[in-house]
DNA sequence: AGCGATGCGTTACTTTATTACAATGCGGTT
DNA sequence: AACCGCATTGTAATAAAGTAACGCATCGCT
């Protein structure tokens, strides 16, 4: 997906569209990189990504937990904590630190550290281009002799479509 | 603090320094503007302060709970947390998302929402202008119609002074 | 002195996350 | 097929982080 796309991407995520294709293709990404990688998509693993497909909020651990239990898998915290960091570590979801909560990645393998942007009214979670802010912040950081190597950058607002409906 | 100096102020916090001289200063400015504001600087606060002063590191809530029950105050959580609340708040020290911690601000009053540039080898936290890098990030946001209102910008790396001895 | 607001301390509890260990199941070899 | 080694899943137990609710003390004001 090129750059240019970004600005697409993030309303994508925000407007009303076509969730169940969107959740699809993101799920046969996923199986198509783990494949590659060799790494296995089980069961609780595939039915923890598409509880978090299932929307484009951010979910905490135990919300996941919950659900994997009301279908029939273990249901103690080590079984959602350990799907949601499979998914994380391989690049198919992410942690927001400020929620202390995981949600899905929408394009596995464009950008992995990604930054975000969480809606304050409808708490939808978006993926933006992280390359330029990174460059400021490695620049910034350069001038006090300082290397990053990884950085969180995450954005709380209000997104179009909520800015639209009249939110404040 | 003009923004030139930012570089400088970065590499103050992780070389050695006057550092009682820096901790001193820090609580006098902060002691100053608590006082513009007609906020009172507690017995708890002010010892809470001095707690998160004594090195560039951020604490725990936890960590600074175990310092103040050891000193008399009470032992309970919220004797903690409220103090460090009452902190941030008043921009005197700041909240770190990555770390489940906080930080003293050093600077009271600068930038009250910096970029934190975190060394992984020695733990100590640095602020840095944040401006180039929310303009960027609130730039990219724009762009796909996102209004951002907070940042959180968190950078893990290397300082300069841990780079020089050889950490890798 | 009396009053309201703020602050501090407590108890109790919720939420989030990790450690340790047993059992299962899968892939590859003999 | 029988075997081995390792990843995976499940459990119990516990740690770490954060909040709610409430009473008493203290400050600042009239």
């Amino acid at each position: 997906m090129p750059d240019h796309d970004h600005d697409h991407v993030i309303a994508a995520t925000f407007a009303p569209h076509d969730h169940r294709e969107c959740a699809h293709r993101a799920l046969d990404e996923a199986a198509a990189r783990l494949a590659e990688q060799g790494a296995r998509l089980t069961p609780v693993r595939r039915r923890t990504l598409e509880i978090l497909l299932e929307s484009h909020r951010a979910m905490g651990a135990y919300e996941v937990l919950d659900r994997l239990a009301a279908e029939g898998f273990g249901r103690q915290p080590p079984v959602a904590y350990r799907a949601l960091e499979f998914l994380v570590t391989h690049g198919l979801a992410h942690r927001l630190q400020r929620l202390n909560a995981f949600a899905a990645c929408l394009h596995p393998g464009h950008d992995h550290h990604p930054a975000f942007l969480i809606c304050r009214s409808c708490d939808k979670v978006a993926e933006a281009a992280a390359a330029p802010i990174r460059d400021a912040l490695t620049a910034v950081a350069a001038q006090g002799g300082f290397r990053v190597e990884r950085a969180t950058i995450e954005a709380l607002g209000l997104c179009a479509t909520c800015a639209a409906e009249g939110v404040a």
